[in-house]
RNA sequence: CGGGGUGUAGCCCAGCGGUAGGGCGCCUGCUUUGGGAGCAGGAAGUCGGGAGUUCGAGUCUCCCCACCCCGACCA
């Protein structure tokens, strides 16, 4: 390609709306121009990576045993009606009418598509296991877009299913995809986690998100830096200090005026946070329920929500806790009747706590579970800090962000079951299809790569990615011996099939040429110049060498290719 | 949906009641050519939209819209 004949224009200065690296810089190298809040074009050096990325997830799904179909993005909404996701989904799902008024919506994701396709097709347990994908479009009406690419309402997925006669067969296929999952980050230059994640209302056992770690990352991945312990924050389990018991106390009021919060109240009783509950307000399905956890604790919501069964799960608001007959900050289980109450199992580590009174500006001291109060639901629903301990091996957990890149699950039997896609076994006995599905962002993919391959001068592509291998430059084009000799070299490169930019424009100065050659971050930059070409050398340097080299004019594609795969091993 | 911010030329921004501006980019010519060159000339604007106040509105008021950031949300 040549670079004067390039649609996108390189920008000179970071746009000022992007904040997040990827998103500054594939801007601002022209990978993608932005039409609506997240609604992006792919300018031909995105695509060009993006369908990169796109054939290795390929080659690894085939060689994973993975058959490529597509599927519509625009589908009928009573498909949804019927396993009871459109509701699910909700405003997330974007849909419309056609012109005879018939209710169809850009599909989210594609399990009820592909459930009723395997459904016409497969009968048997002779015709299972089966890996069916595709890479298409998904349309999700996010509440808030993000950071470029990382967060949008249209993008690509490859999006996997499984189907499988057994649970032992499901887990072939579920290792399988994990391991082809490893291969497509690992061959696009991404270090990533393996991390047990939320399985979600309709999931079955198991779930694993892959994630990078960025500091720009919307998940926290909480990390056991002494056993391979590795969960999403929402799923991690941990293990916290007890306290150490006591014998039991009868319950004692105390007047605290003013106290609103639990450091306040521990600050003022002299006690430290562990030794107290706090009571948290959420409104689930429009039904307020009433939790309590150790003082020190936080609430995972995702835990929380998993336990209540709940679809939609929030914080009540002010009016809420109110008209539930609640006292904001001095509110306890004590007394409580008629309101759902869910506690975390901290409760039951420790005694004699401080709880509120439900009376405003009074607590009890020396409160007990369950002698002095009762819950409905008892359950793990605190959410793992860093600090606390591995529910492995008891070492320190630690936190970090991350963007999730991937995600696979076991999904079970509901589709199946709910859509009626059936199989007799080498019984005779009629069962459902067991269900695995495994996603990829591509889009998304991308922007992590470029997230995590930068530096100030713009991205650092990672060879098997980068939209073009070689970026040739020539320096003073007006210079018909530069001219010729630049030609030739970018002749010969496309004759070698190497992905070539030539940067052949006469105008530009040498700085500009350069910058925009470390911007676009191409992994071996040419140089052709007057000075070299006295001595009939061209100018190699790889993007992240401090220093450029030399090789003769004859030499340069087998230099290219040594660089190439060396960089690739 | 709550909170904060921004909308003026392709890009970045100034102007905050009185003739629509600057830098970059773009076009023409000359000069220049190893890290975002110089000179001269030129093209390019529904000042996000609507209503209002005013002799007069990018500028003040109200309503709306779009985009960005934080949160909520994200099976």
């Amino acid at each position: 390609m040549r670079f004067s004949r390039m649609v996108s224009k390189t920008l000179r200065s970071d746009p000022p709306d992007a904040e997040t690296a990827s998103h500054r810089l594939m801007l601002r190298a022209g990978l993608i121009h932005q039409v609506a809040s997240g609604v992006y074009s792919y300018l031909p050096l995105g695509l060009r990576s993006l369908r990169k990325i796109e054939n290795i997830i390929r080659e690894e799904m085939d060689a994973a045993g993975g058959q490529e179909l597509r599927m519509p993005a625009l589908q009928p909404q009573e498909l949804w009606e019927q396993t009871g996701r459109r509701e699910a989904f909700g405003d997330n799902m974007f849909s419309f009418e056609d012109r005879r008024g018939r209710p169809m919506v850009l599909a989210p994701t594609h399990e009820e598509v592909v459930t009723n396709l395997v459904k016409a097709n497969v009968q048997s347990y002779r015709d299972l296991p089966l890996i069916l994908y595709q890479i298409q479009t998904k349309f999700r009406d996010e509440p808030r877009p993000r950071a470029g690419l990382v967060r949008v309402r249209e993008f690509d997925m490859k999006d996997a299913y499984s189907f499988n006669a057994d649970e032992a067969s499901l887990d072939e296929s579920y290792q399988a995809m994990a391991q082809a999952y490893r291969n497509i980050f690992r061959r696009c230059g991404l270090p990533v986690m393996m991390a047990e994640a939320d399985s979600g209302a309709i999931g079955g056992k198991d779930s694993h998100e892959f994630l990078l770690a960025t500091e720009t990352g919307e998940d926290t991945v909480i990390t056991c830096p002494s056993c391979s312990y590795t969960a999403n924050a929402e799923k991690a389990e941990s293990t916290y200090p007890e306290v150490p018991t006591e014998p039991d106390q009868s319950l004692e009021e105390v007047s605290t005026p003013g106290i609103k919060t639990i450091a306040g109240l521990a600050d003022f009783l002299g006690v430290p946070e562990s030794k107290t509950l706090k009571a948290v307000f959420y409104m689930s399905d429009g039904e307020p329920v009433f939790v309590t956890i150790r003082g020190d604790l936080d609430v995972n919501e995702v835990k929380l929500k998993n336990a209540l069964q709940s679809h939609d799960l929030r914080l009540a608001e002010d009016q809420e806790v109110k008209a539930a007959g609640l006292v904001a900050g001095s509110a306890s289980a004590i007394g409580i009747n008629g309101i759902k109450r869910v506690a975390d199992l901290s409760i039951t580590s420790g005694n004699n706590f401080v709880v509120g009174a439900n009376k405003p500006d009074t607590h009890f001291k020396y409160a007990n579970y369950p002698r002095d109060f009762d819950t409905d639901i008892l359950a793990d629903i605190a959410l793992a800090q860093p600090g606390q301990l591995c529910p492995r091996c008891g070492h320190a957990l630690e936190a970090t962000k991350g963007i999730e890149v991937g995600h696979i699950f076991k999904l079970g039997t509901f589709f199946s079951e709910t859509l009626g896609a059936m199989f007799l076994d080498s019984e005779g006995q009629q069962r459902p299809i067991i269900m695995g599905c495994y996603g990829i962002g591509v889009g998304r993919l991308l922007a992590a790569a470029v997230e995590k391959n930068n530096d100030e001068n713009g991205i650092v592509f990672p060879i098997p990615i980068a939209p073009y291998q070689v970026h040739v430059v020539g320096l003073n084009m007006s210079n018909e011996e530069v001219a010729s000799a630049a030609d030739r070299l970018y002749q010969e490169m496309q004759e070698a099939g190497i992905d070539v930019l030539y940067d052949d424009r006469e105008e530009a100065a040498a700085g500009v040429k350069f910058n925009d050659a470390d911007l676009l971050g191409l992994p071996v930059r040419l140089v052709v110049s007057p000075r070299n070409l006295k001595n009939a050398q061209v100018e190699v340097k790889g993007r992240t060498d401090s220093e450029a080299g030399s090789v003769s004019v004859d030499g340069v594609v087998e230099e290219v290719r040594r660089r190439l795969a060396e960089a690739t091993l």
